[in-house]
DNA sequence: CCTCTAATTAACCTGAACTTAACACTTTAA
DNA sequence: TTAAAGTGTTAAGTTCAGGTTAATTAGAGG
């Protein structure tokens, strides 16, 4: 499958330079001027990647990012801001307006495309959507600060414990196959034998509660609130 | 509150057309026709912008620039450069010289003017958001003066330490990844083992304390107070 | 050019996280 | 009812990320 990434700065030059570079790599490229064309192309192209300059004119990085993360379809992408390296980091990475990671200009070519590679390849693992916190039946997984949360109890999880609990509670009463939770959790080209996942689900019930994980047999595993 | 503007560029038809439009929206500006010039004026006019032309008699943009960041009050404020459009996007911004962003020749007054409004943007975002010293769990980091205060004991960080806890206090809480921690302290094109974020973890664990920087296996570090 | 500090690297150690193996248990269906 | 299949449990590996220390390199300032 071909990922799509728009890119989004003011000028021209950087806009040229970087769909190069990223179309030469098979990558579907779209491009917008400013923030509010950004937007606007969001629905329609539907990109897995958003590049995004900070500062523009008509509206800029922070606000279209915002703006982007209220449409449906938005909340799935990963933006990144082009930003040049200053002290502020908080700022530089626009962690309120919803950003997820930036790269600092000047931008190398081949560092952008390592980096373009990586985050995608974060979205492979991903099922569908993967909201900053999931908030079920009492429980709250945040994934910005790694932790659970279950009434006043905060658990500290390892990551693939976390991960796993992350993708069962994801959809609330569905089952998950153990094919399925392999590839999520473990990744398509890992192998790893057949009482891992077992043994993972009994350390969730463990720590978060055995009430929590339903088993069907013959098929896989469930969360129910 | 008005907002000041420096415009450096040796020619005086360029200074006088972009200060007519500055004006015209109301900024403060003040004029330099070359680097030394500029050098000289930024302690008693104390600019949030500053315009400069890249190539000047006497001493250029990149080397005024340089010398500006090591006033006192040439820290904060915005370096931007006028350039010719090239193909060297890198040498263009004059980002090694502690230039924040350029605007390419030949200057539309409303592109400039648009431009010129996002970068001061910037500024206040910073004094309200970001101010110059963070306060969090009793932990007061004091940007301008570099110094990390806990209860009653001032720590002199160096430059690498105090920026990597500046990240890490900008969003408490909040996991960041080793990735994201060698791109905002170290930069995305600087290359370093793996071993360096731990030292430098290790160096803040052992002054500040252990207690607060709280480790992610296989993910990585995040601030809690 | 020397000195001192910061920054980085290298080599090694440690332990949590993850995996596996072995076996017990449970369900299903012939 | 009893084998077969699927899952639970425990403990024992194994691996790998991170911690530690010391040595080396880079850089600032005299």
């Amino acid at each position: 499958m071909q990922y799509r990434i728009l890119l989004v700065d003011d000028e021209q030059d950087i806009l040229d330079l970087l769909q190069y570079n990223l179309e030469k790599e098979g990558f579907q490229v779209m491009t917008a001027q400013n923030g509010s064309e950004a937007v606007n192309r969001v629905p329609e192209f539907k990109p897995h990647l958003i590049l995004m300059d900070v500062m523009m004119p008509e509206m800029d990085g922070m606000e279209a990012c915002r703006e982007i993360r209220e449409l449906p379809d938005g909340k799935s992408t990963i933006v990144a801001f082009l930003t040049a390296r200053s002290e502020d980091y908080s700022q530089m990475a626009g962690f309120e307006a919803g950003g997820d990671d930036y790269i600092a200009k000047p931008i190398k070519p081949r560092i952008l495309v390592s980096k373009v590679k990586a985050w995608l390849k974060r979205l492979e693992g991903q099922s569908s959507v993967t909201p900053e916190s999931i908030d079920t039946g009492g429980i709250i997984i945040d994934k910005e600060k790694y932790v659970v949360t279950r009434g006043s109890e905060v658990f500290h999880l390892p990551k693939k414990e976390f991960e796993l609990l992350a993708l069962l509670v994801s959809a609330p009463g569905r089952v998950f196959t153990r094919d399925f939770i392999l590839n999520s959790v473990w990744g398509n080209d890992v192998i790893v034998g057949d009482r891992t996942i077992d043994v993972h689900i009994r350390k969730l019930r463990e720590k978060i509660g055995d009430e929590f994980f339903k088993t069907i047999k013959g098929v896989g595993y469930k969360f129910e609130p």
